[in-house]
DNA sequence: CCGTGATTTGTTAGCGCTCACAATGACCTC
DNA sequence: GAGGTCATTGTGAGCGCTAACAAATCACGG
């Protein structure tokens, strides 16, 4: 490893060495079609040899283009943000942008605030938000920014530019799958009030009930941790044998921990309670009993996303809308049993 | 949100409607001492008025300094690397620099050289690699870079700068607790092969086997999925009744799959077979049952890892050895018992 | 052998900022 | 009141690059 040499060579010095001009130099690196091959060998041959590197910043400085985005996100070690984050900064590299991150511990008006003003101090064109929470999207549109924002992860519902997976269309699909396997109701464990996505998977599960004509019950209330669902599954084990035959766990983390709260409590997955949780987690199809759960497209997500920035930075005309919603999938593994009864007709 | 104007404010701009020099904004914006306090209460409105910024560009090519630092990763939806990104680039931003992050679907030459090149073109001041892959750390070596890198999360063995946690350590840990516990012998399904974390683990293992006079078994190979556990232990729980009560897996992903293969054979955690994982990833403590495994502080990873690249950076004498290993923690829980019997000396 | 147009190369002027240094004025000291 | 110091402000140069334009070179038909 060769490096820290006092001063890296510039464009002048290679000029120098291959007996041109600076901006003979320049249309080599630029891949300008009008420079003799002999010559443009001859300056390759110099890059090669110095080792040279445009310098970034003088060519950002005159071109006004950064060739940055900046991505904010929070609990990165989540499944479903981690996977966001890896699409968004590949589908923006293979658009040869490159991509600065800013990790929140917590999304509040004023952390948020702080990562656009670092993200704007580094220079970036344009910014992804990975928001699940609605205060933090709302104050994101209040937000004065020299750069476009598009929000990800946030369902509609906000005045940005959005692109999310169909939290609605996950729910219903969970909640029909239990309803078409026989069971009379659905109860629900859901994700923190203020998160869209929480809020949308417990209007799709409200709604899907409401149209098969079952009273929804009471609702729980998690914080998407493997302890909040602990908690919630052993409050759930005591309504065994008082109604409740089947859960619509709002993300698989919470649903292991209700898993482990019924084992322990007696109660068998799936043939006492059926158990479907959101988010479909590597891990997920070997907890016990492996888990049925929706699978949100995080990669499709990621490229949109990208897509619909860049739009925005280049001034395209916009090609696509400026709320995007993705389609989930269901997937049935043993926590729940697949249609043994047709039961009176479930409306798709 | 606005945006967009044709043409963002500059320095000199402020300085004309503020009455000062472009110099004197500078020095406000610089928090120089000797700026009188009224011009500055006008700059400051001024900047505040046009919604001001800096041009990120411009000051770096003056200053040669970009503020950024660079991250190569790798399967960043894992539990390790994630919570390893996010400390590092969390310690970068209380030291006022921006990462940009390029995440790697595979560690090779080619992508690993490609990424470098790209986070180079970004003017990158230095980069951490997360490469737990040995080969892969061995080519960084290699490769000729203008600026110092840091390897986080492969142990010693390599030539290159490097902090980790002492893994050879954990699996000391790990398998004398099993020892401790009246196991005669332990098992081990390994890690990939190119994984020095993975060697590492199983030297620690066998180390300590043989320190206490136990012949180590035959060694079982994963790539760290569930799915590679779930087949391993598919393989251990023939060896039930023939020796096998213990088995030290090298992460918990696998040892979740292990668990799920011991109970589909009849096998009972920990009556027959002890299990202990590695990482402590947050669903661990609601395996079935809870699994006791190594905990690995990746803050202080990242900490130090961001410590020892600003020294390298900005050509500090170093504080702090080229080589840190930081040591795990073994969390006991359900899946092993603790010390029911005391056996023959089991050295520490 | 010169004019015409295409190809290839060089020259110049900034991009917006910080640094080094010069200039100004206020305030002291003897 | 001359000379010195300090705090405050301004001036000019230049970081390394690209864009626009100017100049040189070449091919070739008349």
């Amino acid at each position: 490893m060769t490096h820290a040499q006092l001063r890296p060579p510039t464009m002048a010095d290679v000029a120098r060495l291959a007996g041109v001009s600076h901006q003979t130099v320049s249309r080599v690196l630029g891949n300008h079609p009008n420079v003799r091959d002999e010559t443009r060998a001859r300056v390759l041959r110099v890059i090669e040899e110095t080792g040279y590197r445009r310098n970034s910043s003088a060519r950002a400085l005159v071109t006004r283009r950064t060739r940055t985005l900046g991505v904010v996100a929070s609990d990165t070690t989540l499944y479903g943000p981690a996977s966001t984050l890896f699409a968004l900064e590949e589908a923006a590299r293979a658009e040869g942008y490159l991509v600065s991150t800013v990790t929140l511990r917590k999304l509040t008006m004023e952390t948020l605030s702080e990562a656009l003003d670092h993200l704007s101090e580094g220079g970036v064109e344009g910014v992804v938000a990975i928001a699940p929470q609605r205060s933090a999207v709302a104050e994101l549109a209040e937000l004065r920014c020299p750069f476009p924002v598009v929000v990800v992860g946030s369902g509609p519902g906000v005045e940005i530019p959005s692109v999310s997976v169909d939290q609605h269309l996950g729910a219903r699909l969970a909640t029909r799958h239990l309803l078409a396997a026989g069971h009379r109701n659905v109860w629900h464990l859901a994700g923190p009030e203020d998160w869209q996505e929480a809020a949308d998977r417990a209007a799709g599960w409200r709604a899907t009930l409401e149209a098969a004509g079952a009273e929804p019950p009471m609702l729980l209330r998690g914080d998407w941790s493997p302890l909040s669902g602990y908690r919630a599954g052993q409050e759930l084990a005591g309504w065994v044998g008082r109604g409740l035959t089947a859960v619509f766990v709002a993300n698989d983390q919470m649903a292991l921990g209700v898993l482990r709260a019924l084992r322990e409590a007696g109660v068998r997955t799936p043939q006492d309670v059926a158990v479907v949780g959101f988010d479909d987690i590597p891990e997920s199809e070997y907890f016990a009993p492996p888990l049925t759960t929706v699978r949100q497209d995080f990669s499709t997500v990621g490229k949109r996303g990208i897509a619909m920035l860049l739009e925005l930075i280049e001034g395209r005309p916009p090609a696509t809308a400026r709320r995007i919603a993705i389609e989930p999938q269901l997937v049935v593994r043993a926590s729940t049993f697949p249609h043994p009864v047709q039961p009176e007709g479930v409306p798709l």
